[in-house]
Formats: structure tokens, C-alpha cells, sequence
DNA sequence: AACATTTTGTGATATAGATCACATTTTGTA
DNA sequence: TACAAAATGTGATCTATATCACAAAATGTT
């Protein structure tokens, strides 16, 4: 990628806003771009974590191995930072995050970023800020995970694609039908028969990975009490 | 409560004891002390909320309402906070908090809080480091509910209170078996069948709610495989 | 102690969704 | 363009667990 040094880097996130002068330059020594294309890993449960990662543009699931298979626990657009969790509580990852879209992160030094949090409060009020809506919104999703039925989580998750990623009723699925799965916990086969259940009710027009919402109102209606 | 002046106590989080002296003189005269007992509600989903909340000693369910019914999203045990997220994402709680043994909590006005974030880096540090492990627990036990079956799952239970909160392999279990069912994701009856199935396989002896945990590797096995 | 209320145990039945099985389509690649 | 590999669609079963239904205990209350 074109090397940006932070300071002049425009896509920065509501923490980095707060740094001052020296603080960038500072970032801006301990902090490595890279791209990632469609499918590549960006960092693996199970080994070894040192960074912290700001994800500047593209999109990321991340997952983890459960008991029985793989599991999305979430897909997260830009911008926004992985692995504060991971990087911070344990050595070890603890799930993976692969891009799902072509995608431009920073690598974060773990020592610069702590730094920042000891030296200046307004960055740590942010990063708690960012910590405390993760974790609301992970306990609302683990509650629609295991209450709603297939229906309404394959709702759940068009919605999420159209209003939350794409800001469109227009869309091209980032997931294969299995991933789709593994995101709204169901076998890929209820995945492909609920779709084509969707069709089928004109909910959604649906060809290969394109997706269109025609019915708003009853996919929210699904998604509340299905 | 007999009141007991924060620099005094020696029941300290990680985080309030990287406080200074005038800082605890501070959080003294911003921190009210409050006894409840079993049952008893310590703070309601819905509700305006504008205090983090120490839990000093005792036990705590969170827990919210799901699309089907409640649901138990994470016990905790004292030292802990509670409503970090909620009062720093949200106006509203997400979630409500019972306790569910006595318990003794600190409500902490959240303006105090928000002003040792920004000036004590150490303290921002440690919050940072509560919420990291946090989420992380919260994306296991989110895994493990949706994937486990329920032999599984009730394994888990047990364990946890065996490990977790009792220290013990003899308890008595702080939730009524519809409650233990709202923490395991199954139905009262369920859960009232596998702790009799696991009665008679020999692995826990139990009479009402008191529990003995008898073969601990096979209850680890289950909790693994089931 | 007697009664009402809540909690618990357990069988019988129903069902959402998994799994299996295979045909078809799409995609990547030599 | 042709072929192998991967992804997708859909019917036919199978099964874990919910739900229903009721009896029995336990608990709280006058």
C-alpha cells in the first residue's frame, strides 16, 4: 500500500482524533498498513498476538472455533479496532478475523497503544466508550443467537447487511451460504431454504450472491418475532 | 450498612487501588454503599442509569429480556463491576441486575468514574483490561450456548459454580431450576431431567438445591463433548 | 396446623431444524 | 473450451428438545 503517515491519514478513528501532535508521530513509528484481499486471515485464533489492529476501510468476520464448528461471532466494518480484547487479556487470540472484503488495517504496537491509554485520558475514554458498545451489542446478539428461531436470525442477518454494511436494499452477500450459516448459527441448507423461502414470499429477489429487499416492512416483522 | 469510607476499604477493585489518596477522598464523597438481599433487584433494564455500580461482596445475575423470554447473560461473583457498558454506551440499561445471595454494592457516580479515566492513566488501564476480559468471556459463553447441547451446557453450569463461584465440590445453587434453565438456555423441565439423569448416572448427588459433585471427570467430559 | 402458592419431577407428544443424499450450478484453472 | 472442484438447491428422514399435562413436594402465610 502507498504509505500515509498518520498524521495526515483520514480515516482515523475516534480515538486517534484525540492524539495530539507528538503522539501521531509517535503512532506513526510503531504502526505498520497492510491490505488484505477477500479471504486472506489477518490474524488466527491460537497464536501468538502483539497488536492491536485499526481496520481503516473494508469489512472482517470475526470467528472462532466452537465445540461443534466454526462460528461468526461478528462481521465489523470500518472503522474500527480488532483485537483490543484479545491483545489485552490474553497472549493468545482467541478467535480469528479474516477479511470478507478487500481490507486496510494498521498494525498497532500493544506497547504504543498501552501507552497511549496510561498518558492520555481522553484516548482511554474513547477506547472504553468503543469496549462498552461491543460488549452490549454482544450480549444483545448472543440473546437473538439462541432465542429467535432460523427465520428471524437470517432476517437479523439481511438487515444487518442492508442498514449496518451496506446502507442499501441492494446488496451483494460478502458470505458464502455456509458462512451465512456459521453467522446466524444454522446448517447451510436451512440457510439455502430460508433464502429461497424469501424469494418465494417476495421478501427478496435473490440471485447467487445478489440480494435485493423488496419487503422491508414484513423482513422486520420476521425479524422481531420470527 | 455500617459506612465504611473508601480509603478504608479492603475490598478494593484492581482498578480503585491504583487510586491516589485525594482521588479515594474524592470517590468517597461520590459512592454510596448498599446492602440487598437475595432477590432483591439492584438495578432494571430500561431504567435511566447514571452510576457504575462495584459489587463489594454477594452474587449477581445479569439478565435481559430476550424476544422469547428472560435470560441469564453471566453470573458474577464480587469483586466485579457492573453497568460499565450500559452507563457509558447507553442512557437506558440494556440490562437489569438481581442479586441472587446478599450482596453489597457501591454505587459510583458515573461523572466521577468518567473524570479517573481521564486523569489516572493506571486506572483507565485496568478498566480497559476488566472490559477486554469481559467480552472475551462473553464471546465463549455465547459459543458454548449456541453449539453445546444441553447435557453440555448443564455440565458447564455446574461447574461453574463448583469452580467459579463455590470454590467447592459440595454447593447449594443460588437459582431455581426455571432459573437455571434461563442460564443454561432450556426449559425448566429440561434442566430438572438432566440433573436427574445426571443423579442417577452417579456423577452429582442432589437433593433439592443442594449439589454434590461426585464424578468431576465425567461432568468435565460432558461439558466438553455433550 | 391448615391452606394457598410456588416450585419441582416426569411421562407423553409435537416440532424446528439437523442431517443425509443427491442433482445442479457456479467457479476456478489447465 | 473443457474439466475438476467448490458451492448451491431441495426432498426425505431423524432427533434433540420444547411443550403439554398433571402429580407431588416444598414453601410461605394466616
Amino acid at each position: 500500500m502507498e504509505e500515509i503517515l498518520c498524521k495526515d491519514c483520514n480515516l482515523k478513528s475516534s480515538a486517534t482524533k484525540v492524539l495530539n501532535a507528538a503522539e501521531l508521530e509517535r503512532l506513526g513509528s510503531n504502526c505498520v498498513g497492510v491490505n488484505f484481499r477477500k479471504g486472506d486471515v489477518i490474524f488466527k485464533q491460537g497464536a501468538f498476538s502483539s497488536n492491536i489492529i485499526y481496520v481503516r476501510s473494508g469489512l472482517v468476520k470475526i470467528h472462532m472455533a466452537g465445540p461443534v464448528e466454526e462460528q461468526i461471532i461478528k462481521i465489523t466494518k470500518a472503522p474500527s479496532y480488532l483485537g483490543i480484547p484479545t491483545t489485552f487479556g490474553e497472549k493468545i487470540n482467541q478467535y480469528s478475523a479474516t477479511a470478507i472484503d478487500n481490507t486496510t488495517v494498521c498494525f498497532i504496537d500493544i506497547e504504543v497503544f498501552k501507552e497511549f491509554i496510561f498518558l492520555n485520558g481522553r484516548f482511554a475514554y474513547e477506547i472504553v466508550v468503543e469496549l462498552c458498545r461491543n460488549e452490549l451489542n454482544s450480549f444483545q446478539k448472543c440473546v437473538d443467537r439462541t432465542q429467535k428461531h432460523i427465520h428471524g436470525r437470517a432476517a437479523d442477518a439481511l438487515l444487518f447487511f442492508s442498514n449496518g454494511v451496506y446502507g442499501n436494499d441492494e446488496f451483494t452477500l460478502p458470505l458464502s451460504r455456509l458462512e451465512l450459516g456459521h453467522f446466524v448459527n444454522t446448517s447451510r441448507e436451512s440457510i439455502c431454504r430460508i433464502l429461497s423461502d424469501f424469494g418465494k414470499a417476495g421478501i427478496i429477489s435473490l440471485s447467487g450472491k445478489k440480494i435485493k429487499i423488496l419487503n422491508r416492512d414484513l423482513l422486520e416483522t420476521i425479524s422481531k418475532n420470527g
